[in-house]
DNA sequence: CGCAAGTTAATAGCGCTCAATTAATAACCA
DNA sequence: TGGTTATTAATTGAGCGCTATTAACTTGCG
């Protein structure tokens, strides 16, 4: 008698997609108490790196920096209101869109944020080129798995 | 006048944790269709992959093998009692301690669960080697982060 | 013009992740 | 033995990410 239940499944350790998962998590974990001098959570450290880079811009766009949606970009944005690093209102051309652009205490957080990199790169314990390379493997896995989902 | 606000701060397409960030949550949004077959979300697959491996388990044990602690294991194994897919019961040996096991239910589904590797292959456009690149890498940010938090 | 189709945000609800705290139990050791 | 310390889960509260839905607005076409 055959059995399926003895075939094997392989365990999460060995498989890519949980290294990448814990990978993710410990990195944004790592980040916290760096961020935390910031009062920044990491999403919102990301969403501040555009709007720190540039003017103003809207929901929409900044969604697609962030590769988020906007179940997760309209929520994000007003605590990042409700913190006065942010102002939202809506544009004057098309009402349907609402853009996003720093408060000057927003902007004044720039100055905080150079030290960033250079916190985080003292827990990072892989060398740039090792870095670059696994960027290349998630850059290429991430658009795979978008084309794919059309 | 040298104005700070002008040096440049890296964009989050610049950043390899931007890119290991959307990755994993790429992988995690397409693992869901698939899982959806079989009522899972991707951590409860994980810890369905550990369950399905073996003998009963504590909590604690299976919070190592996944990296998670008991603010995420605990909510996670009651919804998936709540399922019918485990038990989790005192042991009688140690009383801190909570034993998780599968049901019959929780092991039936394991039959389905062969079909996942494979629906989940057919979405991935990097090659076993890179994969094991990738895996490599994320493996060693991963012990690298942690070992660095205490 | 007027209405259908498309676009943009917002909302609701669920599940996950984490830090911090608490309670119960076990182990240790003076 | 009795009291301290450590271990194990559970709890709480906040933020994130997603899907699905809805509302407001714009565009395009007959």
């Amino acid at each position: 008698m055959t059995k399926t239940n003895d075939k094997p499944l392989l365990q999460p350790e060995e498989l890519a997609c949980f290294s990448l998962y814990s990978a993710a998590n410990a990195m944004v974990r790592a980040y916290r108490p760096v961020l935390d001098t910031l009062d920044l959570t990491y999403p919102q450290y990301l969403a501040m790196l555009v709007l720190w880079n540039g003017d103003a811009l809207n929901v929409k766009t900044l969604g697609e920096r962030l590769h988020m949606d906007s179940g997760t970009t309209t929520p994000l944005l007003k605590r990042m209101e409700a913190k006065g690093l942010v102002l939202r209102e809506r544009c004057k051309q098309d009402e349907r869109s609402c853009i996003v652009r720093l408060t000057q205490s927003g902007k004044a957080l720039k100055q905080q944020a150079f030290q960033i990199p250079e916190a985080m790169g003292e827990k990072i314990a892989i060398s740039q080129e090792e870095g670059a390379t696994l960027k290349h493997l998630c850059d290429k896995l991430h658009d795979g798995l978008v084309a794919h989902s059309d």
